[in-house]
DNA sequence: CCCGGCCGGTGACAGCCATCACTCGGTGTG
DNA sequence: CACACCGAGTGATGGCTGTCACCGGCCGGG
């Protein structure tokens, strides 16, 4: 049966394929029966707004299947891509729990999956089922690791290049498919998001990835970009 | 009695008598006790260096009274000061969940009392007492949080003079001390150490502390500063 | 088929700021 | 008292990169 945008679609977190395979989700039959009571499921397509950086937290989101982009903005609206969610990852939990405003916007970049719980219900959650409160903790100090990981690359680095040749070699570690030839690498962020990412404007970006190829430490075809060269983005990078 | 550094030691969680003003410590007795059973107290000097970043994390630390500063650095020493800790602040807890590298160092910049709490009693703790286990995920999620506001001030700010403004307008909210001229603030802090928390160098800092003072918008006194036009800051501030 | 919009590529230019190199005053120490 | 040391203040300079401007290619829609 086709399903909408190709999702493989699970509407019962109990009999889940992959929920071993998901920090927050591996948890007991029991505690995971608890939160399908209270959880709804739903599929986004790409660009949806699930939540807004300042609005007063009406839950967490599951994230099952897709991707799902957290920006910040400045008043001047300039857009800073803090991080590209991937499935398993719980958003929203801080500022659910602590009641205070979401200090992120959260926005699908793919159709997605999404079990959303509300705040009343995920709080009496995490209180009666030890398990889901330990399991949130464990997400919060990953949270909390990846964002010291962007403030080092940020505060840190000495150049815009630098940046970038960093933000490479974590997609190679990631989601990079080793080659003779090097790391491929699918990249479906445009140079206005890339840029974004790294805190700084299209035109660098364009030119820094130039300057790559240029010195062939990448080639790019389309969408895909090849690392020819890992050891020469390292030795650009100092953080 | 005087005790060393002349700081009021606390030997005893329960019958603290600030608990109740700190996030994680405002709990039931019958938890506190627990904590009181596995913790170590110890009063640490100035310049203390409690954990290095990339060290595996040995535990977590409470700060009961004194501040900490938590810095990470690059491989070529420039270093960055991701925080301030204040007392009521619990410290590596995300690396001790994880059983991952701690992602900061930790040092005293004035004495300081401190629990420890080896790893293995610190997550027997939480497994065993749910309420320790919600705290710590509050305590994490206020990391995670200030982690967030530090991303968006170091990735959207256009300038430096921009970063400063906001840490002062950070600092006369927290610490200020509100009088008829303006906000009186006690900085104890180097230009060195102010340039590491907004990522650039001591001679910026320098400038542009100068030319606030020319513009009349701060006067600065020994180690006081006097924000006198706080809206000339924020007018400066666009994150 | 043409048109508009989005994305990528490039050049020119100015401005911010890191770097280097001094100076100066205060503090502590031999 | 001389000296070292640290923090602060300042000038000169060069390079990175943000900004503005324009062009070309691609794609989807009328």
């Amino acid at each position: 049966m086709p399903t909408p945008y190709n999702l493989d679609i699970h509407n019962n977190c109990r009999d889940c394929d992959v929920r071993g395979d998901r920090l927050f989700c591996n948890m007991s039959d029991s505690t995971v029966s608890a939160l399908d009571a209270i959880k709804f499921t739903a599929v986004y397509p790409k660009g949806s707004l699930l939540f807004v950086e300042g609005e007063q937290p009406r839950g967490v989101f599951i994230l099952c299947s897709g991707r799902a982009k957290l920006t910040t903005s400045s008043t001047e609206g300039k857009v800073l891509i803090v991080k590209i969610a991937e499935p398993g990852e719980v958003l929203g939990v801080s500022a659910t729990i602590l009641g205070k405003a979401y200090e992120v916007s959260a926005e699908t970049i793919e159709p997605a999956q999404l079990n959303f719980i509300k705040r009343d219900d995920f709080m009496k959650f995490l209180n009666v089922e030890p398990e889901a409160c330990m399991h949130t903790a464990q997400q919060l100090s990953e949270k909390y690791h990846s964002a010291q990981r962007e403030i080092r690359s940020l505060g840190l680095s000495q150049t815009t290049g630098e940046k970038l040749a960093k933000l490479l070699l974590d997609w190679c570690d990631r989601g990079g498919e080793t080659t003779p030839k090097g790391v491929r690498l699918k990249v479906l962020l445009t140079h206005e998001e890339i840029a974004q990412m790294i805190g700084t404007t299209r035109e660098t970006v364009t030119r820094i990835l130039s300057d790559l190829k240029r010195r062939k430490i990448i080639e790019v075809k389309g969408s895909t970009v090849m690392v020819l060269e890992k050891d020469a983005l390292k030795d650009m990078v100092s953080v």
